[in-house]
DNA sequence: AGTAAAACCGACTGATGGTCGGTAATTACC
DNA sequence: GGTAATTACCGACCATCAGTCGGTTTTACT
């Protein structure tokens, strides 16, 4: 019955599979749509009846690539008791994912570059940002900061968390890097702490 | 005497200044050499002559524009008294000027885009960036704020700021955007004053 | 003047994103 | 079950544009 659906998701898996494969490990100006449809072991056209563009097929996959690392960090978050110290960890996470080659590449390196800052902020807002103000909120709510609105000041979080990723990801040691800017940020954070 | 320097500096401002309207108007992507060539009545040869790829010619650009803006700021920023206060004032002058078009377009945009984010980051950081460690140490050592590392702190705030900027390009009322922004910068920073 | 070097020219090439007419598989309808 | 319509797929072809290269003009030096 769901036999044209089947197919059609078939196809599209191969050449996402593909494509976040090439995307991630030579970055997306050397990704061919050649490569990614022999890669797929399908014809270019088949590309192109599921991708209008190169651009919507780099979207498809830093969505899917944004939507597993967040799903990843909720769990790591979870697992923290207070507001504050889930942001901290989950930042910590996001510092120690997209360090590792292929996600960097995508999401950091390429996400911006592709489908333009704006577009890119936007997205990477909604996947990794709403976050951010939920947990200052929760925090105000809680007495733990100062009242102030909310969408400056997580949108400053944001951006100082995403350049740190960023300065992470290029340093070798990796992990020392994330701990020394995981230790800045919570002295961030906490400077907002109010006196209890 | 210097009859082939002035011809060739004569010739590679040209290429410049056309470009830096074509960049910062239309975008790096939807600028081509030839338009660049054409609009400096100069043939694309020339353009190849003085600069090895589109990538330089636009370096070069990202280049000029960073150290004019730098200056501008230099100059209100030494208006002020305090260091942070300095740093504060900078910072909502750097968010003016990235707001309108083709400043924005060319440093905020496609530099990233073309550069690659690793190299952006660091030109920037190395004009406009340098200016953060430097008032935080200042502010350390007047006992300001807390004693701790500097350069983690730094690369945070100049994330945070950045994002801002690029927040504050993205919205009609930039004005009122840039005042929020400052505001929420600065109860950040103020956050981390010490109590005297 | 004569020669060397540097600046400049613009037709050409190669690579690649995207198109399009055609074919094969699937589904809908009688 | 046959046939028409729809959908998936194919791959040769096209347009664009970054970058090349042999040739020409302008400048510098003797």
């Amino acid at each position: 019955m769901a036999k044209q659906a089947e197919r059609r998701a078939a196809t599209s898996e191969a050449i996402l599979t593909a494509a976040q494969r090439l995307f991630g490990t030579h970055g997306f100006a050397a990704t061919t749509m050649d490569d990614i449809a022999e890669s797929a072991s399908v014809a270019k056209g088949a590309v192109y009846h599921h991708f209008k563009t190169k651009e919507a097929v780099f979207a498809a996959v830093f969505d899917q690539v944004s939507r597993d690392l967040v799903a990843e960090i909720d769990r790591t978050a979870r697992a923290e008791k207070d507001v504050l110290a889930a942001l901290i960890a989950g930042t910590q996470h996001y510092f120690a994912a997209t360090a590792k080659g292929p996600i960097g590449q995508i999401i950091l390196r390429d996400g911006p570059a592709v489908l333009g800052w704006e577009r890119w902020r936007e997205i990477d807002a909604q996947h990794f940002g709403g976050k951010i103000p939920r947990a200052l909120s929760a925090a105000m709510e809680a007495g733990l900061i100062a009242r102030q609105p909310v969408e400056p000041l997580a949108r400053l979080l944001l951006g100082a968390v995403t350049e740190a990723a960023v300065a992470c990801a290029g340093r070798a040691d990796i992990a020392r890097a994330g701990a020394e800017y995981a230790r800045a940020f919570k002295s961030l954070v906490e400077a907002l702490r109010l006196p209890t």
